[in-house]
DNA sequence: GGGCCCGCAGGG
DNA sequence: CCCTGCGGGCCC
């Protein structure tokens, strides 16, 4: 019986072909991985005692690498540094599995074994660390941390992938105690990101340096947007759809390349980390990560593209995380106003903004990422919002027939970022990989690849990415606004880049109902975490029937049988009959709070930017949750990492619309006032057509809408279409009627 | 949930 | 100045 599909024995040695657990001489254990298979299940097994001893499981073996410069050699030595690990007798089996991990996920293959070893003294620190490592925390899969890590309703923790070729077997039952996995989940898994932050955490090093240069100053611009997108009187008819953009905060020129750094960061002196969550692509506009709000590259043909997002708009895009194949834009009829269309009608070709993309590629330029959680089809994208995912680079562009039957410019991005990918749990950022092997090249026509050395590049001394040629100098200035308007200096005090991924990462380990880091998690088909006890809580008494606050005017129905998640708008009346707590996440926890208070210097960079608060000694427990809660009412306080009850966006509306007098004043929702927001006395001309009007003023008067609609509001009874109208005429339309 | 439609921002 | 665009609210 021939099996399209192989799978190895899972965690307690059952092969998950046949069901049955193989003997120790059926048992067929990798070279490279180290996982069990199941040797009569296996469709070719070796057929000599030296193919035997030297087996690599078909997983591995697929690993093919491409023929692209550098990456062969680097296979090569993954592959020798893999044999060398083997070979260790020094080396117990728990930490030759835990070092083939460390180079599978991307740890750079090293000849001298200092690496893993200091890296566990780091984590050892404190001697229980590293056994939150040694317990059920393992896939059961493959025996390793879990990779890319999703959680079962049943509390149960798996690797992306494995989990994928499970449920891709039509298996719907856990793998570990044989409940029912959703059907929702079986077929688009959602990262942990918990998980993956409480097992960073646990591998983060403590020692590593803290801080910066002190003090810095830094300009700031923009001063004359409002904090918020807001909306013009002329678009307020619209909503948000139509709201312009609110300040920019960082000081990146538009073109700038690669990562927003902290000195770009003036009001949080942070930079824009991997794994920022914005509520829409306004918001995440504000913070430099990818300007347009509606294109999906950000670029220029003659100069390069900087950022694209991914946000499920072309079906050809296919989503690896850690690589993904990319469509260019256009092909699409948007006659009609439309502003995107899903059809394709003609080819695409590299121009415009495909060709600056291309030019990225042939330069190795970084490129940013953000994904949207319109995207579907990717088990990478984000729940809910906008979300910051690092550097990319553009490895091979080429052109092929898409789906629909035109052709598509397709743009091969692999990940190359010193911070760690959110769904990654390694404590370090990328390390340079083998390219993938991409099939649709075969039929592929108009092939870049990058012939230059690239200019954004692994520097194997220092260990991380960097620019390996000058960074193309910007031609526009920075921060959009003029920056002589509202120049202002602004002493911040930069705080160890430690820290704050360390409280960004504690966010991530908090419930989001009591907002203190969980103590018996439960995870959500959706892959949000909370209390059980508070998940429970507040559906017993029906008072937790949020509403998304993103919903804007529209009332949710309230329906009884309907439970959502208060994180995002899955239902989950079904999980909620039988949560069960993920003892996995919550072990690492635990430790991770033994570990803290058991700390005695706690880095004292701790300290908030007026110095006020002073920690000596240990972090307890409950001060961990203080912490934690500093930290959310401070990025609460400046709308920065995630959405809170209130909608400022429609507040601000609100507050607009009741004061007539002092509709030019925005008021964010704790009602402070703002400067006079940017452009906000729109200017239109009055439609022509309009012959009342046009007798009783000159034909090019301007007026703000709201000006206009009350004028016709008291003239005319059916004052709603000339309203309209006067909106929707433009100067063009005025201009011909006039002459 | 799908279709419609809009202002805005930026490229060229 | 025109064209383009992987948004987003609202209506159905």
């Amino acid at each position: 019986m021939a099996h399209s599909c192989q799978l190895p024995c899972d965690g307690d040695g059952i092969c998950m072909i046949c069901l049955n657990k193989p003997s120790p001489e059926e048992t067929l254990t990798c070279n490279t991985c180290g996982t069990p298979w199941h040797v009569t299940c296996l469709s070719s097994p070796p057929q000599t005692l030296t193919d035997t001893v030297q087996w690599d499981c078909p997983d591995c073996s697929m690993l093919n690498p491409a023929v692209a410069g550098g990456s062969l050699s680097y296979s090569a030595a993954l592959i020798t540094a893999i044999r060398a690990i083997e070979s260790d007798d020094s080396l117990s089996e728990f930490e030759k599995a835990k070092r083939r991990q460390q180079l599978l996920s991307g740890g750079a293959p090293s000849s001298e074994g200092e690496d893993a070893n200091s890296d566990k003294k780091r984590i050892n620190g404190d001697n229980d660390i590293l056994d939150i490592f040694d317990g059920g925390l393992n896939c059961s899969f493959c025996m390793q941390l879990p990779d890319r890590p999703v959680t079962t309703p049943c509390g149960h923790n798996f690797c992306l992938k494995c989990f994928q070729k499970w449920t891709g077997q039509g298996k719907r039952t856990c793998a570990n105690c044989r409940n029912q996995i959703p059907s929702k989940m079986a077929s688009q898994p959602r990262i942990n990101a918990a998980l993956v932050v409480a097992i960073r955490m646990a591998k983060m090093s403590k020692s590593s340096t803290a801080g910066g240069p002190p003090s810095v100053y830094h300009f700031v611009h923009n001063r004359n947007r409002p904090d918020k997108a807001y909306t013009t009187e002329r678009a307020k008819k619209a909503g948000k759809a139509n709201a312009c953009s609110g300040k920019i905060f960082v000081t990146v020129p538009p073109d700038h390349f690669g990562p927003i750094l902290a000195e770009n960061d003036p009001v949080r002196n942070q930079g824009v980390l991997v794994g920022e969550l914005w509520e829409d692509r306004l918001e995440c506009r504000q913070w430099g990560a990818h300007l347009p709000h509606v294109a999906g590259i950000a670029g220029q043909s003659t100069y390069g593209a900087q950022s694209v997002a991914l946000s499920g708009g072309y079906v050809d895009d296919e989503d690896h995380g850690d690589w993904f194949l990319y469509t260019g834009s256009g092909g699409r009829d948007l006659s009609g106003n439309k502003r995107t269309n899903k059809a394709q009608s003609f080819d695409q070709k590299f121009e415009k903004l495909n060709e600056a993309l291309r030019l990225s590629c042939r330069e190795g330029y970084p490129v940013r990422v953000v994904r949207s959680h319109k995207e579907k089809r990717s088990s990478y994208a984000p729940e809910n919002g906008v979300r910051y995912d690092g550097i990319y680079r553009i490895e091979k562009c080429w052109r092929k027939n898409g789906m629909q039957g035109y052709k598509v410019c397709r743009y091969l991005f692999v990940r190359c970022d010193n911070e760690p990918a959110p769904w990654a749990s390694d404590d370090h950022g990328d390390r340079p990989r083998p390219l993938p092997v991409i099939r649709e090249l075969e039929n592929a026509i108009d092939i870049t690849e990058r012939r230059r050395s690239p200019s954004w590049d692994y520097d194997e001394e220092k260990g991380c990415w960097m620019w390996k040629k000058p960074q193309p100098s910007s031609r526009k200035k920075v921060g959009g606004g003029n920056p002589e308007d509202g120049k202002k200096m602004k002493k911040v005090r930069r705080q160890g880049q430690n820290v704050l991924v360390r409280q960004k990462l504690l966010k991530e380990l908090s419930c989001q109902i009591c907002r203190k880091v969980m103590t018996d998690p439960v995870t959500t088909p959706c892959a949000h975490n909370f209390c059980k006890a508070c998940l429970e809580g507040s559906f017993a008494g029906q008072s937790f029937m949020r509403q998304r606050t993103c919903q804007g005017r529209r009332t949710l129905r309230v329906q009884k049988n309907i439970m959502k998640c208060p994180s995002c708008t899955n239902d989950i009346a079904d999980f909620l009959q039988n949560p069960q707590v993920n003892r996995e996440l919550m072990g690492v926890i635990e430790s991770l709070q033994r570990r803290d208070a058991e700390l005695e210097n706690f880095d004292d960079s701790t300290e908030e930017s007026d110095g006020t608060h002073e920690k000596t000694q240990a972090l307890a427990n409950t001060e961990i949750c203080n912490a934690n809660s500093e930290i959310l009412e401070e990025a609460k306080a400046s709308n920065l990492m995630f959405q809170t009850e209130t909608n400022p966006q429609q507040t601000y509306k609100e507050e607009a619309s009741d004061g007539n007098d002092k509709s030019n004043v925005v008021t964010q929702k704790e009602g402070i006032l703002l400067e006079q927001p940017y452009n906000v006395n729109c200017e239109i001309e009055i439609d022509a057509s309009n012959s009342e009007i046009a007798d009783s003023k000159e034909q090019t008067t301007t007026e703000t809408v709201e000006q206009t609609y009350k004028r016709k509001n008291t003239n005319d009874e059916g004052s709603q279409l000339m309203v309209d109208a006067a909106v929707k005429s433009r100067s063009k339309k005025a201009k011909l009627m006039v002459a």
